[in-house]
RNA sequence: GGCCCCGUAGCUCAAUCGGAUAGAGCACGGGAUUUCUAAUCCCGCGGUUGCAGGUUCGAGUCCUGCCGGGGUCACCA
């Protein structure tokens, strides 16, 4: 445990001992205040009949540490000792690991991460960029403070979907293949669907025309019908199904891997659908037999959830097909299997199934499996253009692979070309990639994002190369050091400190704070704001103060910040998953 | 229509479980480079926190009712 928390303990026990009848609450002084930590005692002045400085002086009578001391109505800020912050210096330079940028208090936790769970129908695109980024930085954030992680992703593989590009292959595309025609596996199968799709549209609108209504035309075109028996002939096995079957996710798993590997992902473990639904199925008949659920006279089969507010929900169609719900069911259940000593069952999944998660964990409940609390849907919203929602039918839709590259090559033009080209590829695809990553998780999870392609690949302010050139500029200026033989070392700090120098030294600070509520409460843009903040503070203290030129105890401890910060910045980058050149 | 989420500067977002004079970036205007990487820094401009009530020492934050936007309520996934 840092010895900050020891000190923050220290204090609310001797305000136990001496019988306060409120217990402050602490938090870190805003910026345009002097202090470093302050004191809410607004709940304890009426016991002191208002008087804000006798309050005061009855909670600051057993504290340590405290130096100087400003009491603004009901706000005690308080600044700490020289010695508070040589010791501060000292560990997070010398055991950064031990409670500055790795922290051990979620140690008991194991937590099972889901994401991005595509369907293998279509390529990926923005919004599975947001879920990937979000569920790394989430797994990263729990790892930081000592959780075991593993993540996994789920593959959507069967279902009508995939009956849907079957079909469009057969029709339009035998017997190419990607090889053939020289693109990637995901991309090429994303063809056949849109194919299926256009054509079947075109008969839905001839059936329309032909004075049909609409829901009516939708179930009777007979490529629909056709895609319906494709997947009936899955479902019994047949082999010439799953032959085709399998041929195609093959080539949209190689596709997707490619770009997996690109963003550094990996997954612990991949479940299938295709292996899972069957679990559900058995399920169902389980809750069947508890009579949890019962069957209507066509043979469908349901679960009445009106009393938790659901209302009714299918479990299987008539013709004893699964539906979503059923292999998810299924899924569940293995997962918790697999991992019996999970702590945490985590899905990211977009808010547009938020109902979806709400019905699956009273299914769960309803079902007697005692883990269903230990689901935490992480819900996010979507992702939108300048123009409304991405939409494969108007073409709108914002491919990842093509936005990486795009990132790519605007990061490209802005990077030194008097470096070896292989260095300036890998600093550009860096940066492009910090860019869009930061830009993905700087705002609320839950919040709907839009996406506005001038700002998002915008390399200034606010971004992700903001961050990352903090982070050069501490590292070059580590390097110069010390080739003139400085290493960071912990010390005292002077007596009259810059406001730059205590601005940064305050920031610094907080990190591991930063680092607990970021990931207790899934919110990755909370590590991003801080680590925009901190930045922004360390430049100021690089662009306003001399470090190497300083005279020699000033030196000393400019350098013990820069290296300090260099820890932070590096934490917070690596949380995020956003990379980190050397150089740029 | 029922339920869920959102509404803060022209735009994109913050606001430390109800706390201080609501803060950043972009855009716009001005300034800084013989100095550790200017992808930087400094200054200025910009607000009835959608509206109306309520709760209390104190409300962008909580409650109620409206208004606006999105999602969802599939024998789709």
């Amino acid at each position: 445990m840092p010895f900050w928390h020891a000190l923050l303990a220290e204090w609310r026990e001797a305000w136990q001992d001496a019988n306060l009848p409120e217990i402050p609450r602490i938090t870190f002084t805003p910026p345009d205040q002097r202090g470093t930590l302050t004191l809410n005692i607004f709940p304890l002045l009426k016991a002191f009949k208002g008087d804000a400085s006798q309050a005061a002086a009855a909670v600051l009578h057993p504290l340590r540490e405290v130096t100087h001391v400003e009491v603004i109505k009901g706000f005690v800020n308080v600044s700490l000792s020289s010695a508070f912050w040589t010791q501060f210096l000292r560990e997070a330079l010398e055991s950064p690991r031990e409670g500055y940028t790795h922290l051990s208090l979620a140690s008991d936790q194991h937590l099972m991460i889901e994401y991005p769970s595509p369907n293998t129908n279509k390529p990926l695109h923005l919004g599975h960029l947001r879920n990937l980024c979000l569920g790394e930085a989430v797994s990263r954030l729990w790892e930081r403070i000592g959780a075991r992680v593993v993540r996994v992703n789920l593959v959507n593989d069967r279902g009508i979907h995939i009956s849907k590009s079957m079909l469009g292959w057969r029709k339009f595309f035998a017997p190419q293949t990607p090889a053939s025609v020289g693109k990637k596996g995901d991309h090429f199968v994303g063809d056949c669907y849109v194919a299926f799709e256009k054509a079947y549209k075109a008969q839905v609108d001839a059936l329309v025309a032909a004075g049909m209504k609409e829901s009516e035309a939708q179930v009777q075109a007979p490529l629909f019908q056709e895609a319906q028996a494709l997947l009936r002939q899955w479902e019994a096995g047949d082999e010439e199904t799953l032959a085709l079957w399998r041929q195609m996710n093959e080539w949209v798993y190689e596709g997707f891997e490619q770009t997996f590997q690109r963003l550094g992902i990996r997954f612990d473990r991949v479940y299938y659908e295709s292996q899972t639904y069957l679990l559900g199925k058995a399920i169902v008949e389980e809750g069947l037999e508890r009579r949890l659920f019962y069957r209507e006279e066509d043979g469908s089969v349901w679960a009445d959830l009106t009393a938790e507010g659901l209302g009714r929900k299918l479990l299987l169609r008539r013709d004893g097909t699964s539906v979503y719900i059923t292999q998810d069911l299924g899924t569940a259940d293995l997962k918790f299997r697999d991992y019996p000593t999970l702590t945490r069952s985590v899905y990211v999944i977009g808010n547009e199934q938020d109902h979806h998660m709400r019905l699956l964990c009273a299914l769960l409940k309803r079902l007697g499996r005692p883990w269903a609390e230990k689901i935490y849907h992480l819900s996010y919203g979507m992702v939108e253009l300048p123009t409304g929602r991405m939409k494969t039918r108007e073409g709108t839709v914002v491919d990842a692979d093509e936005l990486l590259d795009e990132m790519y090559q605007r990061a490209y033009e802005l990077t030194d070309a008097a470096l070896p080209e292989k260095e300036r590829a890998a600093i550009a695809e860096a940066v492009g990639q910090g860019a869009l990553r930061f830009y993905l998780l700087r705002t609320d999870p839950k919040k709907n994002i839009i996406f506005d392609p001038a700002e998002s690949i915008d390399l200034k302010g606010f971004t992700g190369p903001f961050l990352q050139y903090g982070y050069v500029r501490a590292l070059r200026l580590l390097e110069k050091a010390s080739e003139r033989g400085l290493v960071p070392l912990p010390t005292e700090p002077p007596e009259h400190l810059e406001a730059a120098e205590l601005s940064l030294l305050q920031q610094l600070f907080a990190l591991p704070a930063i680092l607990e509520s970021s990931a207790m409460g899934f919110d990755p843009a909370i590590a991003a704001h801080y680590g925009y903040e901190l930045t922004r503070r360390f430049n100021e203290v690089y662009q306003t103060l001399p470090v190497l030129q300083a005279e020699s105890v000033l030196r000393q401890f400019r350098l013990a910040l820069v290296g300090v910060y260099h820890h932070a910045i590096r934490a917070l980058l690596e949380v995020l998953a956003i990379p980190f050149p050397a150089r740029m």
